[in-house]
DNA sequence: TGGGTAATGTCGGTTAGGCGACAAAAGTGA
DNA sequence: TCACTTTTGTCGCCTAACCGACATTACCCA
């Protein structure tokens, strides 16, 4: 990341795509720790050198992947995502238990003690989200004294930390049925409709 | 094509494999006429210039796709391509076969007269490689007073035509049968075994 | 037929990517 | 522990890709 790097430029949009497939593509067949740059780097068929103006590290790389590939599973499978709805926010909440579920494939050995709650990225991209919705006219209100901000950050980090200890454990249930008992907790924070 | 431009730059392979990606892509939607150099180059997240940096026009990175896309299909079915055998030439006229009818598909009504003949691309492959065929010790004898050079050109273009011919027809035979003809046909000129 | 529109090629100036080399850090094994 | 190897970041020079603009050519339909 030396130099500041335009992000509006195709190359600049093409090599960061083809950098994070890489990145998914090797995360399939082996474990993260296993993973060296210059491996990303030859299946991007992108020099390595230029890995590193575009990223920190492959932990740096990891974020940004997890993140898009979350967005896409949300434009894919919710076209209207800005709209607020409940079946909208089980939808979410289900997805989310996807995508982390997925990330953490293979890669469960905590890596260097931080590694585990790099998906973090997704409870950003949650938040925001949240966010949109709660700022709608039909969004029931949120409790008293309690800003939107504050509803926000905690329901997203409700999700997301019921996904990544459900992604944890040896047996575990139907994404869908847990995300539905996840909605239904979130829903009695905020008044009945 | 206005300056020279070094084929081992990975970035001269990766836009050039880019742009015939896009190009086939296209060709699958629909038809060769009505696509644009400007689509190609949007698909192949590429710059319009970039394009007539590699190639002449359309017809030329059509070429150019064709004979790709052939060598992969002969890689993929033909692992050890080089070596002579009766069944090899056999798969091999297979091969052609079908690539010549995919890329006539939707291309027939002879665009701008000299068009049909583009896939030529494939004659040439064919001829270098019935050449390193006819070069090895187990390889028939050529008739008498004939080049081995000729013997390749022969071969190259009574496949290559038979396969046209045969792709334009309109109820045509299993590919794997006509191959058979024709390879037969093709043995009978050279000594027998 | 003529005029508007779209596609085609081409040209300099700018920016990102490729490359080789380097030191530093991390991993490996005797 | 200490050499040896691999991987990691970083730097400067060069090349290819991007961009906007332009003249040219093809196309369409009034």
């Amino acid at each position: 990341m030396a130099t500041q790097i335009n992000l509006g430029d195709p190359r600049v949009k093409r090599t960061r795509q083809l950098l994070q497939e890489a990145f998914i593509s090797l995360m399939m067949e082996g474990r993260f720790r296993d993973i060296t740059v210059q491996q990303i780097a030859d299946r991007a068929t992108v020099n390595r050198a230029t890995f590193y103006a575009h990223f920190e590290d492959k932990f740096d790389l990891l974020d940004s992947a997890i993140r898009e590939r979350f967005k896409q599973e949300l434009a894919a499978r919710m076209p209207n995502a800005s709209v607020w709805s409940k079946d909208h926010l089980r939808l979410l909440v289900t997805i989310i238990f996807e995508c982390v579920a997925m990330t953490n494939h293979e890669c469960k050995p905590s890596d260097r003690d931080f590694a585990p709650y790099r998906e973090r990225a997704i409870q950003e991209e949650t938040e925001a989200i949240l966010l949109g919705w709660m700022r709608q006219p039909n969004f029931p209100g949120s409790p008293e004294g309690v800003t939107t901000q504050t509803l926000a950050m905690v329901w997203s980090w409700a999700i997301f930390g019921a996904a990544t200890q459900w992604s944890r454990s040896e047996r575990r249930a139907e994404p869908e049925e847990l995300a539905r008992q996840v909605t239904l907790t979130l829903l009695r924070t905020v008044s009945a409709l």
